[in-house]
DNA sequence: TTGAAAGCGCTAACAC
DNA sequence: GTGTTAGCGCTTTCAA
């Protein structure tokens, strides 16, 4: 054996008997090269189970096939489906695949990019919905123009860009017509006071799902003070929190549009802490479909959102060619799951 | 502006006025350099938008800083905690973590492997447990012994080691002693006629909590006869499936023991299409305890895995020196989480 | 204190 | 056909 470290180009080049050319040809695959060298070589390869520096080969070629992904956390269902929808694609198509979180913190997310710069990561999708403040703007804005700089791809995947003139790919769901569907389907179902639980002001997609909430309401001729939205921000906990809350002060409602299905879980559970049925009482909807929304207690009626699709269409119109890429914005559609948790309301609370 | 592609240190330099080395020196930090030419430096970068190229960074730094993490899916919740461990335990530390999924391919998990030695690697992480075959051991000795050469570690986490005698360490979870407590905890509550949901034959997890399963039987003075396995392997759908055949099927038993808790929701879900209710007829337990196993219907009694845990623990045990790691083999404890999916069997059906 | 120069492992001209 | 060689962008002696 070799000292330690790794075998090099040289000492295969040595063993076959050929210089470093012709064994940097025959493991290309680019170049015609006789078939008896070639067995000489790939066995010389074999016997010192040779594998190339990615780093000098990068170096020499002028970068690798990579695409990072920034998420907040892969242990929510929507990130991690969102996730797998890009590593699928990238590794369909023979590209590495990074995955970095950020836990929600700016500071590691502008880390994280700043890594993949020097990694020379051809395309960075910022996967999610954010809270579109100021800092939040001009550090997307360094990361559209320096990543289009050296030639790479910024993808905001599940959130419109901040200014229309950065030039980043955009590829998002239709929240406010989801939302607008998911209300009517209550309105229907003959609710009239139904609180949006999991509001985040500021935040992209509650933001627009807010939006398709309220312009639901005022389509059914009710009135602006019809709409209840309870800024809670997402998450089991925040969900549990809010409606325990909720649910102590005097406020009246037959069903809750929660943020997330996630929100949904913790706004359940708090309602059967208070001996509240669901959905006899109070109906409740959520948002994503993810796998587990339908063992709920009851299952629940929520949209289903094409995670993994989005995943995979972020870095198929990250890997289009500059023309038909350019300042694409991309909108995926949603529809409705019905399951188990939305009813009639209670007799006579129907009417605001 | 340059024009397109990376800003070198080159350009850096001449705009500093200073050499490539002084600009080095002043970017690693590690060299004494007078604060008036640092701060010169430090302007240009900071002008030019300078990143350094990683590349050549690892190439003449012989590798960098990272850890690759192997998984079948991000999808699936045990996988999710572990990857977001080893995620944050190597970003603490200042290390590159890149995941890898293979949706449970050899191939693809070999194609990555490989990788991952080509871009350096100095640690893999394979996760979770496998059906250990004649084929994966042999994949197995050789990742480990092709890391060993090259300086790399081979952790594997969530399975033991297929030969005690490789290069590779180990950090798992102690399944027989978590599935007898378990099982014990059944027997505690009056049943005596169990089915095990979820074997898989081979694979080490489930034939170490089929063992754990057997043993609390058989302490508890049951005949081996009282052991009922159904190998139909994990996922929900799997455990819809499975309860969905054996409820037809004439056999006699008051509680099943899920192999995780996604065989558990899709068994509590065919248990409710039958008409059975949990936990008044049967009695169903999981094991991992993920997030929404709270949520289900009923909320699920299981095994807590501390999944976060254990992919720190693998990347903790990878970056120890030599001496302290070698050959270790970490076991992390696990405990039941009792909730509402478990009562006392049906009168008169508490014996075998 | 700073610069010049020698590589790190590999690919791609360019010779022969 | 195949070898020689010039870098890719950076760090690090070694001199000055």
């Amino acid at each position: 054996m070799a000292a330690k470290g790794r075998v090099t180009i040289r000492e295969v080049a040595e063993r076959a008997g050929v210089s470093v050319a012709t064994v940097s040809r025959v493991l290309s695959g680019n170049y015609p090269v006789p078939p008896a060298t070639r067995t000489r070589v790939l066995r010389a390869a074999r016997a010192l189970d040779y594998v190339a520096n990615a780093h000098a080969r990068a170096l020499v070629g002028g970068g690798r096939k990579m695409v990072a992904v920034v998420l907040r956390q892969v242990t929510s269902p929507f990130y991690a489906h969102v996730a797998e929808g890009v590593e699928a694609e990238a590794a369909e198509r023979g590209w590495l695949c990074l995955v970095g979180t950020t836990g929600g913190d700016p500071q590691r997310e502008m880390d994280f990019v700043q890594l993949m710069r020097e990694e020379g990561a051809r395309v960075v999708i910022l996967v999610g919905g954010v809270v579109e403040d100021d800092a939040y703007r001009e550090r997307v804005t360094h990361y559209a123009q320096a990543l289009d700089a050296a030639g790479a791809r910024l993808v905001l995947c599940g959130r419109p860009a901040p200014d229309p003139d950065i030039p980043a790919l955009v590829v998002e769901f239709d929240n406010e017509a989801g939302a607008h569907a998911l209300t009517s389907h209550l309105l229907s179902a003959g609710h009239r006071r139904i609180v949006f639980l999991g509001g985040l002001p500021g935040n992209t997609a509650l933001d627009a799902r807010v939006s398709g909430y309220r312009a639901a309401l005022a389509e059914h001729g009710l009135p602006p003070e019809a709409a209840h939205v309870v800024d809670c921000g997402l998450g089991r906990g925040a969900g549990l929190r809010a409606m325990t809350e909720l649910l102590k002060g005097d406020h009246d409602f037959t069903a809750v549009f929660a943020g997330d299905d996630m929100v949904a879980a913790g706004a359940i559970r708090a309602l059967a802490d208070a001996g509240r049925s669901v959905p006899d009482d109070i109906s409740v909807v959520g948002y994503n479909d993810i796998p587990l929304a339908e063992d709920f207690n009851p299952p629940l009626t929520t949209v289903r959102t094409p995670s993994e699709e989005l995943g995979r269409a972020a870095v198929r119109i990250a890997l289009r060619d500059p023309e038909q890429a350019a300042g694409a914005h991309h909108l995926l559609g949603t529809h409705i799951v019905v399951r188990d948790s939305v009813a009639a309301p209670p007799p006579g609370r129907d009417t605001f």
